[in-house]
DNA sequence: GTGAAAGCGCTAACAC
DNA sequence: GTGTTAGCGCTTTCAC
């Protein structure tokens, strides 16, 4: 069934190939052949001026012949700046967060920084280790797109380089942040269901604690209030997060002897799997129990019917976090544009 | 709309903290305060033998008041190895190498690697600026999930640092490699359809080349030829590979005078956006058309119906292309364990 | 214009 | 057991 060419004779020819004691060419390799000192190859590397025609043309010339191609390793240490930036994720496969990488590598490509992705796996600890690659000078700073640890903890480490938090902060915090305001979201889903006439409205979050997502419960809240109602205990599902949360929460629905006639799930993965599997239970969408998603994923278009979503400036949040990013590095402002960050409800075939 | 803190004043602060000069504790401060020399301090972080208890002690309580990290760019320059790995893959957001990025960077981090993520977006150039990187020492070897250059270009960085193939692989290639065997995957779908009786059986390749997908493409005709049945040229359909390109072959589908009454999608984003949107265009699945996905993602099981497809081992595939890793970087041998990559047929809704 | 040499933080050979 | 020192590859004074 597998086809691998590794086999025993391919092996030791590759092998030999990177274990041979093959000296990559350094910079006094350059400047032995070029005919000059070390200094005037740095020079020319650097595009520094003083130096001669003839000169720069030899170095050129021995560059290419050794296929020379300077150390950044020995750049860092020298300049003390690595040029590569951490990304904290909670999870990469997480289409939301992938999406969001994706944003930010490309405004780190535009200036010639490498990005390091890590998972957090919703560790503290991890998220720690991570923290400490700044310490220890292999990144430069870090974009946090999760937060594990508490607002101290992670503020300590602003010492050794710029933290940016991003799509995510800490109620009164400190740190500089780029994020969109959730509260606005949430209450937005939640006006919109209500003005379609829905009255009795269920509410999942992904929250473990209290605190987190406070901000959505606001606004959920805030929404609710506006028509004199408020949350029911019995529709409020905590920790709802992945589409197996969303079709456990179909069969919890369908034992319901009072239901919701809508729910808003606050993720396009918890509507999806509610609305494809309890279609399934014989429940119809939206007659029955309208839905509404958050993130605009791609699935929120695959289901039948679709999904009703809160889209999020997704490509912005990254070009602005990394904006600040690099602002800090430079030691200067950044206002942000709020113009850009603005949230937007999708409107489909789910409510 | 937008809730940023980042005002003026903490902006201030912030700038203060990490732009202070703060001064890195080194070795030698830490030898310094402990009493020692720079060399007794490396030893006790290596965990060397030859240091008296008393010593062992000190060092380790002058690393802790200083809140010292020895460096790791100083360790590299020093050592050669960064102890970070490079991996290709062409979108981070294709949710298949989001799982296989996943699977790989659990397997560096047991191994206390990093790994860098590089997303060459279907570009060669990008491709030959990231295999530089290893020429640059930034990087200690690299696995490519994705191929854009001729192997000969590929393998040309091979001096560098160990190249590992991970799930792509050329026709008689000679670099390490670990991937399924496609056609086999390709076949075991097809075949499937055969013998549930369907005959009229279409046929997407994500190839935009004769030479891409071609071992798909021979499983494919292997299945068919086994029903003295071949390839029909309308039924054949090129640069499949995408959601959106499932929802335009909808409308190409429709069109078909002669139509299929199957198809293999090689994808589950094409198969995926065909049957949501081929099914708001009155045709029915699987009575008048099934369909036939590829990697068992997720969505292959939102969609109504939902869908049949091949499911690839991606863990397994992670693991093992990392046992090679790691052998060729200590220069030993490895086998790959076959037996834990085969693919398997995912029965569903759809067929 | 150009080169010699110091030094970034660390490890390891060597001396004591 | 412990300290001194060379050197990893580079940039950047400082002389000339």
């Amino acid at each position: 069934m597998l086809f691998s060419i590794y086999d025993n004779d391919i092996r030791k020819r590759f092998l030999f190939l990177f274990l041979e004691v093959r000296k990559v060419p350094t910079i006094s390799d350059v400047a032995k052949l070029a005919g000059v000192s070390v200094s005037t190859v740095s020079r020319v590397i650097n595009n520094k001026k003083y130096v001669k025609e003839e000169k720069r043309a030899a170095v050129i010339a021995a560059m290419k012949e050794l296929d020379y191609q300077p150390s950044s390793i020995a750049i860092q240490l020298r300049g003390q700046r690595s040029k590569i930036l951490g990304v904290i994720v909670p999870r990469i496969t997480n289409p939301f967060f992938s999406y969001l990488v994706d944003a930010i590598q490309k405004q780190a490509y535009n200036r010639n920084y490498q990005i390091m992705i890590f998972q957090s796996n919703e560790s503290a600890e991890k998220e720690t280790v991570f923290l400490e690659l700044m310490q220890q000078k292999r990144i430069d700073g870090i974009i946090l797109c999760a937060v594990e640890n508490d607002e101290k903890t992670i503020a300590s480490y602003s010492k050794y380089g710029p933290i940016v938090l991003c799509n995510e902060r800490f109620e009164n915090g400190k740190l500089p942040t780029v994020s969109l305001d959730h509260e606005e979201g949430a209450y937005m889903g939640v006006k919109f269901l209500l003005e379609k006439g829905y009255r009795k409205i269920g509410y999942c979050t992904g929250a473990g604690f209290e605190e987190e997502y406070m901000e959505r419960t606001r606004g959920v809240k805030r929404a609710l209030a506006e028509y004199n109602l408020t949350v029911n205990k019995d529709w409020y599902f905590t920790q709802q997060l992945t589409i197996e949360d969303g079709q456990r929460l179909a069969y919890r629905y369908q034992k319901l002897k009072d239901k919701p006639d809508a729910i808003f799930t606050g993720s396009d993965e918890v509507a999806a799997g509610f609305i494809s599997k309890v279609q399934t239970l014989g429940v119809a969408i939206p007659n029955e129990v309208a839905v509404i998603g958050y993130d605009n994923q791609l699935i929120s278009e695959l289901t039948t019917p679709d999904i009703t979503t809160i889209d999020q400036p997704i490509t912005e949040i990254g070009k602005q976090t990394m904006n600040m990013m690099f602002s800090l590095l430079e030691g200067q402002e950044y206002q942000i544009n709020t113009e850009k960050l603005q949230m937007e409800i999708i409107i489909r075939g789910s409510t």
